[in-house]
DNA sequence: ATCGTTGGCTAACGCCATTAGCTTTTAGCT
DNA sequence: AGCTAAAAGCTAATGGCGTTAGCCAACGAT
């Protein structure tokens, strides 16, 4: 029989892709191996187990969420890179659930971990966005935590389909965009 | 034998105490059963499956939360109220994580699903917060979800240990609320 | 062509959720 | 007080999932 020709990459992208379609929670090993076309313990070959996949499928997922923050904020500053970032956060998540869920265990075992540096490629553009407001230095990591809280918690909510839908989600997201912005011109 | 004298409500608490212990994700039927000086079939007799022991936990989580924040609330209005609400709501994830974690899969099955009656109570004491603001009728809702994002996202991440420590979290969470509290007035 | 490495497979173990069916306690009724 | 029926506990068993051990085939380098 030929070989299916995998490696971590591709178990983790197959094991991502999953994740969006049925929920990180169901994302089974049986299921990831049927998905690639091969038997259930071949997939320890390429991953060490449940778990390193999860931490796999969290840092593609942070350093997709970095890559796509840094284009759209390409050229923009002050309300407009607040804007695109806001937008990119949560077309993101409602895209790839599976995979944003992936990195809410946020466990950096180290300086080096891969996590880590992806999550922190993050912040530097979150970073970026406050650059183009007068912020006191000693308030930009406030500045940082509510941005961070903030988006997280409203695509986490959206995601879980926490808001009654007889209300715009759009117009609320836009309408929070604005209370920021507003704030941190002040 | 003598019996152990168990309902719902016990093993609920049993379960929800566990979680907050070791995690909602650890939490298996065996520890609850171990905890509880039972034999793990034993806890059918009193919950449908394991889903419906996490929306019992999460129930109850939700009528603790709303509890404590209707208490935090009396006789407070505008920035203390806010204040109040804040800390409260970071209060108990901070002291409850597990439970917390069972009320993040929101799926209101009906009108008159207990989750979404105890969900509703949590947020008519958000409502209450917003009602020392003059906010614009048509901008409650908006205002509503900024509070709920904002307050779980921070709490998510600080359980989640997502904060770098090596500035003063507790700093962050002040400088958040005034920070709401200035937008909410403008 | 061959040899060692690599990637796949089957078999097996242990843990967990759940169900079936039995036994004993216990509350309510006479 | 004694009887009965429901409730609450137990043991045994099933099926699924993660993981490990050990075997064999494919493939790249010599």
């Amino acid at each position: 029989m030929p070989r299916a020709g995998l490696d971590p990459a591709a178990v983790t992208a197959a094991a991502a892709g999953l994740a969006d379609e049925v929920g990180l929670a169901n994302v089974t090993m049986g299921l990831v191996a049927e998905r690639l076309g091969v038997r259930t313990p071949s997939l320890y070959k390429h991953v060490a187990s449940q778990a390193d996949l999860n931490r796999r499928i969290a840092v593609l997922a942070l350093v997709e969420v970095g890559d796509a923050l840094r284009e759209a904020l390409q050229g923009r500053a002050g309300r407009d890179a607040l804007a695109a970032a806001a937008h990119t956060l949560r077309s993101y998540v409602v895209e790839h659930p599976g995979r944003y869920a992936a990195t809410l265990p946020l466990n950096p075992e180290g300086p080096d971990d891969p996590i880590a540096v992806a999550g922190a490629r993050v912040l530097d553009s979150l970073a970026a966005v406050l650059a183009g407001y007068a912020i006191d230095p000693a308030d930009t990591v406030h500045a940082m935590r509510l941005l961070r809280s903030l988006f997280h918690g409203f695509a986490t909510i959206e995601a879980a389909g926490g808001f009654e839908m007889d209300t715009d989600v759009d117009q609320s997201f836009e309408w929070l965009v604005d209370f920021i912005d507003r704030g941190l011109k002040a």
